[in-house]
Order: structure tokens, then sequence, then C-alpha cells
DNA sequence: CATACACTCGACACTTGTGTCAAGAATATT
DNA sequence: AATATTCTTGACACAAGTGTCGAGTGTATG
């Protein structure tokens, strides 16, 4: 008695986390319900029951696939071969230019979730502080002092959760071109226009 | 002439709005529910509506308060007397560490708000925009160029929301210890001795 | 081919929220 | 003191969400 379309449409469990991941980027938390999950996903609601406990099961579930992902890429950029604190500084950009790399959206959706879920909040707090962590590496890497290397990690750090934060919409390449005064501001050092050079050429879509 | 009986608690609009305000920030939008407000404020549901239309007027209202403080607060610290970039960097400051001049909670809150709401996000974007000429102006003051300055400008914008939006926590005098080496990472100069004394001053208990 | 597994669905019971109304208490004005 | 205005309240009608259950429908395989 029902549809008789052999291909209809079937539920998974990547297809409610994928949605739901959607939602949460462009709606905040509040916006994950099964309901309009549903609906965008064109099946019952109550099929979502069968591959998630509740509600909140969906919720970790998406929280695991966060912690998975945009942290550990952060972490790999840093600790990057380069021969100059600039060269490493680009090496780091590379996650503000390449979504694949780090989910700006993502982060920011969590983190504003955080904001009102104590639990969560201690995530958030363990990544950052790797984060944080592998950014003061680079300094220390390249001479700076302890005091200097931490202030100028946090202000990296800052600057870009503020970056996402405030939504800013730029084209890659007005991004692009701002990166060498970021890098000379973060490490009060002028990057030379050969390493500047090698950044934008690996960003800038190959003239075939 | 209106007595204020003791014997009874009385609703008013300031009423609503102040605690709409606090929910506002310590739960989100979300949180701003007419029940959970009259619940705590131990007054009935239903008196709500004799101050305001529905629950939309109140969230306008609390955004008009918002736009009426946090911003005028940061201009004025931008265009008070400063013999060098350093002290001016000094004057932008007290905002971080004067609660009165500027209400960090509430304008995150307000900013996560604004993402699921455009219409919101307009206001922002003038209050971010106004704030950003004000900063702008420090440097132009002091001779950077109009490139250096913008780039400048915005690591101090985005550093702020980024720490604000990164709810850090820290004793009003680690923050302090920490201004001057902030000051040299954003204005590339290192303040003198008696700069900071001067600034210190100002923000520690004085000890009568 | 039968039957068990993987999956979907509608109905039901419940919770939290919104906004309206008419009746009434408290307070101010005359 | 009488009256008008200001404010509070409980009852009512609705909407949107959550989670459970039992009865299904296809499909794979033993």
């Amino acid at each position: 008695m029902k549809d008789a379309s052999p291909n209809r449409q079937r539920g998974s469990e990547e297809l409610w986390l994928d949605a739901g991941l959607e939602l949460l980027k462009d709606g905040g938390v509040e916006a994950v319900k099964v309901m309009p999950l549903a609906r965008r996903l064109k099946l019952s609601r109550t099929g979502f029951y069968w591959y998630f406990k509740d509600r909140d099961a969906l919720l970790e579930a998406m929280v695991d696939r966060w912690e998975a992902r945009n942290t550990g890429n952060l972490e790999a950029r840093c600790s990057a071969y380069a021969e100059t604190i600039c060269e490493a500084m680009f090496n780091l950009c590379d996650c503000w230019l390449l979504p694949e790399l780090f989910d700006a959206r993502l982060d920011l959706a969590i983190r504003n979730w955080a904001r009102h879920e104590p639990a969560l909040q201690g995530r958030i707090e363990t990544a950052d502080r790797r984060r944080r962590e592998a950014i003061e590496g680079i300094f220390l890497r390249f001479g700076y002092s302890e005091r200097e290397a931490e202030v100028r990690a946090l202000t990296v750090l800052y600057t870009q959760v503020g970056y996402v934060s405030m939504r800013i919409e730029e084209s890659a390449e007005a991004r692009i071109a701002r990166i060498p005064e970021y890098a000379a501001v973060f490490t009060g050092k002028q990057a030379t226009e050969a390493e500047f050079e090698r950044f934008r050429a690996r960003h800038l879509p190959a003239p075939l």
C-alpha cells in the first residue's frame, strides 16, 4: 500500500548525520530537530529512531565527527617543514584557505553550541589547548621566547576564531593577498617575495 | 507619584527587559522565552504581554539596548588623546578591562544570535564597520599606511572578538600583564615602561 | 519459497512553548 | 469615597517538538 517507486529514498546513519551537521552549521543546535531533519530528507520522522537512540545520540555523533577532524589537520600544518618563521606561518595559513583542512563553519557552530553546554565546553578547551600548543611550537622552534611565543600563538588563534566568528566574506584572492601582512603582524618579520610566491602558487588555480 | 509597595512583586518594562538580556547572555536567544522569564521573575507569564506586544518586541528592544551601548564607547576610547601609538592602544584596551565600557558577553550573545537572523546581521556589520574605522583611525594618525592600518585594525578586531568568543577566563591582573605584549604585536612597537605604568595605574585598585 | 532482517510509517501520549481574553486586584485621580 | 487606569491572573486554544509502539513492506539468503 506504499510508494511503488523502486528507487525510493532510504535512510542510513550517514544520511541523518550529514543532514544534522548541515542543519547545525546553518541554524545552530537549536535547528537540529528530528522533525525538520525528516522533512528535509523526505523520510518519516520516526525512522530516525532506528539509527539513533534519541536526539542526544545524534548530537553526540556530530561532536565526535568534529573532534576527529579540524584540530588534527591544524596540528599537521603546524609541524610541516619550513625554513623560516614566515614559511611556517604560511603553512598554517593553508588551513584558512583549504576547506578540506579546516571546516570553519562547523568549528564556529560547535563553538557557539558549547557556549550553553558545559560538557561540550570541556572538549572545546582541550581542542583549543592542542591548537595553541601546536602554534606555540612554531614560534619556539624559530627562537621566540616562551612568553612571546605564547602571546603570538594566542593572537593567531584569537584572530582566526574572530575572523570566522565575524563571518567575513572575501574572495579567495582577496584573502590570499592579505595573508603576507597578517603573517608580518603575527611573526613580526616580513616574508620574502619568494616565500609568498611559493604560498600563492599552491593556492591559485593551476593555469592549465 | 507611584509608591513601590513592598508587599508584592510588580512587573515593569525594565524588569522584563533586564531579565531578557540576562537570559540572552547566558543562554542565547533560544533561552529568551516568555515562560522561563516569568518563572524567573515570579510573575505570571501573561503579564509580559501588557508591556510588550509579543516576544519579538522584547527581542527588538534588547538589540536596541545593545546598539545604544558597546560601539559608542569603543569609538570614544579610540579618539582619546595619546602621544604615541602604544598609548593610543592602551586607551583602546580600557574597553577590555572596564565592563561598563564594553559588555563582552552581550556582544558575543548578540553576535551568535545574528548568525541565524539575517536582519540582525546587517546591524552587526554596521557596528563592526564603525569599530574598524575607529581603530584604523588610530593607526592612520600615527603614520601607518592605509593598507597596514587596515590589516592591523582587523587584527585587533578579530583578536578581540576571538578572545571573547573563546570565553577566556583570566584574572584582571593576568590580563593587564599581557596587554603590553598584545600592544607590541598589534602596533609593531614596544611600549615604554612609563606608558605601561600609566595604563596599569588606572586599572589596579587605588591603594587609598 | 519462506522467512528473517532491515527499515518505514501512522497513531498515540506527553511536554513546552505562544498568544488571547475576560475577570478582577491594586493604585492613582477627582 | 467613587471611579478610572494600570497591572496580574487563570483558563483556553493552538503549534511544534519528543519518544514509543505495533503493524507493516521490501530484500536477501538459507
